[in-house]
DNA sequence: ATGAAAGCGCTAACAT
DNA sequence: ATGTTAGCGCTTTCAT
């Protein structure tokens, strides 16, 4: 019974009798036996496994995201292999020296962006952006833009005539971008529709909750406080309620609120928002990345359109 | 320049002169060499990875665990191996496919626990268990019955006299078994202040959100419902609070709500609930395992004490 | 202090 | 169809 054989037997090889076979199994099962896993990848030059970067200070967005990263992974045969970044030093941590092709067979990356120094040195790895674009490569966003116009004409259509947003600062540590992108549509929207520049005001900052409530406190405190406040995510509208109920304001009455991403919070909470797919980009961005370490062509996966933006409308707005 | 030395070099060898160390280090640098990862693990025969295996959709108390583990995971260079159990099968997959000591040092579960068959078959793979305990394994807990206690007893302290419990079933597809512990700690106080039997309501079901719903709608259509429910983790009492909406009772006159765990929505919301340390207890579970794995004693790491259970009062009793 | 060589457990190319 | 052998890139004796 030589090494070769029981190899190919593992290997589902053809080149082996149907006889042989039922008896390698048999023997494999009695002992026990299990292949090394290492030996296997040092032997084929690849790891099985996939790199996911991700903030997961930033739950519960992150969270869902990962779980459909998850679930495809684990169906595609990889492991998962986890760096959590809580801090902009573990963010180039991440980038320097846990995705490197030795160590992984590509790279999944939720909502931060490398550097173009970072993206270069990321060559020869297969990587897949999530809710970030940079450099060129390939990316898994959903259209924040007109997320953020979604949020307006619900605003709008509600009769509101003063508007806040609330949202990450531009140049923030991490360089999370979709807020600005939401930014963007809400304000282009709302000028678009003949709202009065000096009606719309805005706050940014840092990205959480408690940082949320500071920013809702500098809108309500303004000469024209808001009417309705767009926060560009469901734990920052967190931040905008507590402040909204500490004032002894009505929502929506007093003061609408319109998150971003639907979160289990929001429909607990009751929280008018933007809904967008999240589990369902992180599972693309991970079948985006199995297919392009297995040198499968990514079109099919592309053609399978996400889930479209929409407003989820509830009791703030 | 012979590998040896290099190898030498790369793992701080005594056996090296100074000037040979500079020279292979400055050669390295300009090369931009990193020695594989995988075949440095088959040589030592450590993979320097660490399974988790977790249920992420009970998050997001899970997540705050998880971010403990994974802080002292990569502290101490370890790889943090992610296995996401959402159905009973793949609780039972990650056991039988994943554990396995030539992929991974050693394994850490959360809330999961193993079958004896599964115990059985972990041997000589170092495994620590956190939230749940199993087998004679090596676990972080926090004292649920107390906690149970501690609610009850703040329940009793605002006066009231008839008492509901929300939680999961004791014989629940994931063996999930905190809840059980709370439940006891709860009723064992209560009776002991005196309060009957029969004003003491409970109702059990799936774990969730929307679970927790009907959970609550079961004991609020009670013929003498309770005025007081104890939600065994915030989780569930978000939905105990959504069902007093929409049933029109006023939070905490017509029903006071506690919860256990306080996640960051407890704070938002106001929700009163039992604090455990979460970050902490993923944190020491990991620090127990790595120190399993490389042979050192826990006992300096149980000698500190983790912060101990109280009741977090806010608004919801 | 350094070089040479064996071996970690596997796959794949080569023989038979 | 099966056995044999050469690596995969590293660490670690064993010589020198």
């Amino acid at each position: 019974v030589g090494v070769g054989t029981v190899s190919r037997v593992l290997n589902d090889s053809p080149r082996v009798s149907t006889a042989t076979n039922t008896k390698v199994r048999s023997v494999i099962e009695e002992l026990g036996y299990r292949r090394h896993h290492g030996a296997r990848s040092l032997a084929l030059g690849r790891s099985h496994a996939v790199g996911v970067v991700a903030p997961f200070f930033t739950s519960p967005s992150v969270v869902e995201r990962l779980r459909g990263v998850a679930e495809r992974l684990t169906r595609a045969g990889y492991d998962l292999v986890l760096f959590d970044v809580e801090t902009p030093r573990q963010r180039a941590e991440a980038f320097a020296g846990f995705a490197r092709p030795d160590r992984i067979d590509g790279l999944l990356v939720v909502s931060l962006p490398p550097t173009p120094d970072e993206v270069a040195r990321l060559r020869g790895l297969p990587v897949v952006l999530v809710d970030v674009v940079a450099g060129g490569l390939t990316s898994v966003t959903t259209d924040d833009h007109r997320g953020g116009r979604l949020a307006a004409e619900h605003l709008l259509a509600r009769g509101h005539r003063s508007f806040g947003f609330i949202g990450d600062d531009v140049r923030n540590a991490f360089g999370f971008t979709s807020s600005e992108r939401r930014r963007e549509g809400y304000l282009g929207a709302l000028l678009e529709a003949g709202v009065p520049p000096e009606d719309v005001s805005e706050a940014l900052g840092p990205h959480g909750r408690r940082e949320a409530r500071s920013l809702a406190d500098a809108l309500l405190d303004l000469e024209k406080p808001p009417s309705a406040i767009f926060a560009a995510s469901d734990v920052q509208a967190l931040g905008v309620l507590e402040v909204a109920a500490q004032r002894g304001l009505r929502v929506p009455d007093d003061l609408a609120v319109i998150g971003f991403d639907d979160v289990e919070v929001a429909a607990a909470l009751g929280l008018t928002t933007v809904r967008q797919p999240l589990f369902a980009t992180g599972a693309r961005g991970a079948d985006l990345l199995v297919a392009a370490i297995e040198g499968r062509p990514p079109a099919e996966l592309r053609s399978t359109p996400l889930e479209p933006l929409r407003v989820v409308a509830r009791r703030t707005t």
